[in-house]
RNA sequence: GGUCUUGUAACUCAGUUGGUAGAGUGCCACCCUUACAAGGUGGAGGUCGUAGGUUCGAGUCCUACCGGGACCA
């Protein structure tokens, strides 16, 4: 016995020392590394090119399992299409996530050093966050690579590399010349936290309950005449310049056009209007108007010509236009404002209102709609483009119900505020003419026949500096204009500040990631995979970011390349915890993929939820939240069980609550797949294993059986991954190789392995056996490429390489063999219906029994003899004969079980339990007898004989005459007992 | 207020053009049978949210209602 060793392979699944070993060996072969030449039109043999671009992740912070799902799910599609021999490009990046970069940096330096950004200064600030993001972003690498991520990290990108940063500053100038940039003031959606604009986008609305306070201003003509406003912010009320009424409200008729006189600042006195967007029935039908802090008053404020005063400043404070209130935070100056109106006997009641409000996505903090100058796209023809893209077919959305959200969207889209006043990110390339800024400053104070602020700051030589920060403020648009150019080159270094000042703010995240699908290859230079490599197959990405990242990339890639950046865009669900909460760290219930992998302990994921900005009074409830779905901590699933996991629980577009329970059943899967391969690479002897055509005449039913699911497996793998149906896929290969390759094909062919068994008969088993782990394994790569990886390299027979390399398996029709499915099932049942009528009976489990199959077709005689053996082993028999049911008398105490084709009998004279038999025979003929009645019901509906389709009506036929003869085999049986 | 989405076994979810419900986990019983106790064998458990409608036939299509969720105003 010179066989293989049997510790050929562990006695259990070690995730963590297989999946240690093989990404680096992968790399080291360069597998993941595409090449642009072999996809150029002019190349032969010229190679198909598959590209996915990976969405970069922040690098804010380590990723969670929510990155997770997307990096299973376009690994998946990468590695099906590297197999299939495409020449694939997996893309890997980092954004730099301007805001909220900037936020957790800046929470770190107060945290940990007492100090702000201001303090130490926006160089020595951004010093600190580069230093962030290499710390971060390497930490992120390594994350994906744990995962098994197969990207072309040679090609790795950064959103503020040297290539990204030039690209924007392309796209920008470009957009610039073509007129697409404008500056304007603009109401904007304001974060007094992180002091800076928002896009709408990053705004998300909750529902409160909040106070609907009212109160009056008095009529200045009219003494002792008033009119009752109700507002959910007092405060606003220092910046009112109307009050609007419906021009049909009854009530105010004859108070359209009074003057009223504001109650802090006498002098200050404005109009009630009458306007159509008034809500008769909303509080009093009078409303006030804040022209600089809402939204709808500011359109108002349009149409009427009001004035608008701001009244806040940066961080939320009431500004020099707030009397007496200036520099209260604006929730303190409400509660001071409501007291002062009080005082002066202008309170008429509040009452209790269900209301929405703004919300920072980034802070988290109240949003106060504020004047402000911001550069804007105009986006209404590129969301056309983009529109039609979606429309003509170009870009499919899948699932595509999200192809109205997509098309609401880009239907109503608002012109894209691309400004933000925060240091981390790309600073706008516009530059301020000094000189002509000088001019367009004494101009336009001789037009307003007024000294201007800029004027006084031009006259008394402050800073140049100052003075662009003052003049930009206060000179209209087109002023501005006059002295801004965009430009690819740095002029403040080229010429000197006191000649050209550059802009200070920085550009949206979203611009330079919309830039994403071709700055990464190059663009602006016409590079060779820009060629080879744009655009790409597919984007894959939560729904989440369909606004903020997909639409812009897709107008942008219209725009600057001329072609949708994607054929197809795939939403993936959102990964939630098992309570249907998104994974966020602030919530405490942001789970490290790493920790799933490697498994953690209780106390450890406890201490690293106290690490989290979970809230304070929030952590202990979080805290217990923790213990109880994880009492026992988490256990090691390694990276395939994680992405089996995920792939299997993505259904399309819906939420995928993780539960580590049902990692678990997956992790078993892994072993169960590890045993298997075992129990085959033990047993399959030292001599060379023949190929499948080699022993195509020696293969036995059961061979014929296994292959034919084996190719109808390979189908369903197949489309689910094309039609992005990943967890039909993955449920496939699990129940294929669990339930049917391991509980019977192998169960099978013990009995041919044996030494002594006919040697082409082994052979044949040993040739199938090998195929099927072969076939098994590269199947499953794309899931699971470390445990397939690692068997694959031991089977014998394998072409030289790597399973992540292997052709991906292709159903061949000609194996599929209905005959020996159809066969195999009546071998199945009556190995079933012998282990049920043994346990049902009570018979002991180990005790080997005798029994009796009587069938009367001679096929069926023939093929039962033939897997005598096999039942016998598999039913735990003592003898079994196999006897044609025709004068063949049943003894009095059997156990019986019976199908239409066949009868078992386990003679157990003194063993059986006459009475429970009895039961369980009346059971199970009650069951045959209500599904006999309602088909044999459907089949009596004249209605269903009439409209039915053949077919149908056929199945249901057959359905019901061998249900009628199980029914005549089980009454026999209890008439035999009775 | 508008749009979308969802309600299937104790839990998490499948169920592709309408043809009498499936998986994993959990549960019960029996088994350490020489690949695997992260295992094997058998079993219990669902009026598919409610009420109507279309149809020979509805988890699947339509309407209303009730209950979740999301997004946009």
């Amino acid at each position: 016995m010179t066989e293989p060793a049997t510790d050929i392979l562990s006695k259990s699944y070690d995730a963590k020392e297989v999946e240690s070993r093989w990404y680096d060996t992968w790399m080291d072969a360069k597998l993941f590394a595409a090449h642009a030449q072999d996809s150029l039109p002019n190349q032969i043999p010229f190679k198909k090119s598959y590209v996915v671009i990976m969405p970069p992740p922040n690098v804010t912070g380590a990723l969670h399992n929510g990155h997770a799902l997307f990096v299973t799910l376009q690994d998946v599609l990468v590695r099906y299409h590297r197999m299939l021999g495409e020449n694939t490009l997996w893309l890997p990046g980092i954004d730099h996530a301007g805001i909220a970069t900037q936020t957790v940096v800046e929470r770190e330096l107060v945290r940990t050093e007492k100090t702000n950004r201001h303090t130490i200064g926006r160089k020595a600030f951004l010093e600190r966050i580069w230093q962030w993001k290499e710390k971060n972003g390497s930490r992120i690498v390594e994350q994906l690579k744990m995962m098994g991520a197969s990207a072309d990290w040679d090609r790795c990108r950064f959103t503020m590399d040297e290539g990204c940063t030039t690209a924007v500053k392309t796209a920008f100038v470009q957009l610039w010349n073509e007129g697409l940039i404008y500056r304007g003031e603009r109401l904007v959606n304001w974060d007094p936290a992180s002091q800076t604009a928002l896009s709408d986008e990053e705004v998300e609305h909750v529902t409160r309950e909040g106070e609907l306070w009212h109160f009056a201003y008095a009529l200045k003509n009219k003494p002792g005449r008033e009119i009752v406003v109700a507002t959910t912010r007092p405060e606003t009320m220092l910046g009112d310049t109307a009050v609007a009424v419906h021009p049909q409200d009854d009530r105010y008729q004859d108070l359209i056009g009074e003057t009223l006189v504001h109650p802090f600042f006498p002098t200050r006195e404005f109009q009630i209007i009458a306007d159509e967007t008034v809500q008769i029935d909303f509080g009093t039908g009078a409303v006030k108007i804040t022209p600089a802090h809402d939204p709808n008053d500011f359109l108002m404020g349009s149409r009427h010509n009001l004035a608008r005063i701001n009244i806040l400043t940066r961080d939320g404070k009431i500004n020099d236009q707030g009397g007496v209130y200036i520099g209260l935070d604006r929730f303190e100056a409400r509660e001071k404002i409501k007291q002062a109106l009080t005082d002066l006997g202008f309170f008429r009641g509040s009452e209790k209102i269900e209301h929405n409000v703004s919300i920072s996505q980034r802070s988290g903090v109240d949003i106060e709609p504020m004047l402000s100058r911001q550069y804007f796209v105009k986006t209404q023809t590129l969301a056309k483009k983009a529109y039609d893209a979606v429309e003509s077919g170009e870009t499919r959305i899948i699932p595509a119900s999200w192809k109205k959200t997509w098309h609401h969207f880009l239907l109503n889209i608002q012109d894209w505020c691309i400004s933000r006043q925060l240091w981390w990110g790309h600073q706008i390339p516009v530059f301020y003419d000094v000189e002509k800024l000088k001019i367009a400053i004494i101009e336009d104070s001789k037009k307003k026949g007024i000294q201007t602020e800029s004027l006084k700051a031009l006259d008394s030589s402050e800073p140049v500096k100052q003075i662009v920060q003052i003049a930009l403020n206060e000179l209209p648009d087109e002023a501005v204009q006059s002295f801004s150019i965009a430009s690819m080159e740095d002029l403040t270094a080229k010429y000197g500040d006191a000649f050209f000042i550059q802009e200070e703010d920085v550009l949206d995240t979203w611009f330079s990631s919309g830039l994403w699908p071709f700055s990464t290859l190059g663009w602006p230079e016409n590079t060779d995979d820009l060629k080879a490599f744009y655009p790409s197959a597919v984007l894959e990405t939560g729904f989440d970011i369909l606004f903020f990242w997909v639409a812009r990339m897709v107008m942008f890639g219209i725009h600057f390349m001329g072609r949708s950046p994607f054929s197809d865009i795939y939403l993936h669900a959102m990964v939630r915890d098992s309570h249907g909460r998104k994974m966020s760290k602030s919530l405490g219930n942001a789970i490290d993929p790493v920790d799933v992998i490697e498994g953690i302990a209780l106390d450890d994921l406890l201490a690293k939820t106290k690490s989290y900005p979970v809230p304070p009074h929030l952590l202990p409830q979080v805290l217990d939240g923790i213990q109880k779905d994880y009492p026992e901590g988490i256990p090691a699933s390694g990276a395939d069980g994680l992405r089996l996991s995920l792939a299997i629980l993505s259904g399309q577009g819906r939420d995928v609550k993780l539960s580590i329970a049902r990692v678990s059943g997956y992790r078993a899967f892994l072993n169960k797949i590890w045993n298997a391969s075992r129990f085959v690479l033990m047993r399959l002897g030292g001599e060379p294993v023949l190929s499948l055509s080699e022993v195509k005449a020696d293969l036995e039913v059961e061979d014929r059986w296994i292959l034919s699911r084996l190719q109808k497996a390979i189908q369903t793998v197949e489309t689910g991954i094309e039609k992005y149906q990943f967890s039909e896929a993955a449920e496939c290969i699990y129940h294929f190789f669990w339930s049917e390759f391991c509980d019977w094909y192998i169960e099978f062919a013990k009995l041919r392995l044996n030494p002594e068994s006919h040697p082409q008969k082994r052979e044949a088993a040993r040739t199938v056996l090998v195929e099927l782990l072969d076939t098994s394994m590269r199947l499953f790569h794309p899931f699971c490429p470390f445990i397939s990886e690692e068997i694959w390299q031991k089977l014998p027979r394998k072409a030289s390489g790597f399973c992540a390399v292997a052709p991906f398996p292709k159903a061949d029709i000609s194996l599929i063999d209905f005959v020996a499915e159809k066969k195999l099932r009546l071998i199945q049942n009556v190995i079933v219906m012998i282990r049920n009528a043994r346990q049902e009976s009570n018979l002991p489990a180990q005790k080997k029994l005798p029994a009796v199959i009587l069938a009367s077709a001679q096929e069926h005689l023939l093929l039962l003899q033939s897997f005598s053996a096999a039942i016998s082993k598999l039913a735990l028999l003592e003898s079994l004969r196999i006897e044609p049911r025709e004068g063949f008398t049943v003894p009095k105490l059997a156990a019986v079980n019976a199908d239409a084709f066949f009868e078992v009998v386990l003679p157990l004279e003194g063993v059986i339990d006459l009475g429970s038999e009895q039961k369980r025979l009346e059971k199970e003929l009650e069951k045959v007898e209500k599904e006999a009645n309602s088909l044999s019901a459907r089949l009596g509906n004249a209605g269903f004989v009439a409209k039915a389709p053949a077919d149908v009506i056929l199945q249901y036929q057959k359905q019901l005459d061998e249900l009628q003869e199980k029914q005549t085999r089980l009454q026999k049986a209890i008439g035999r007992i009775g």
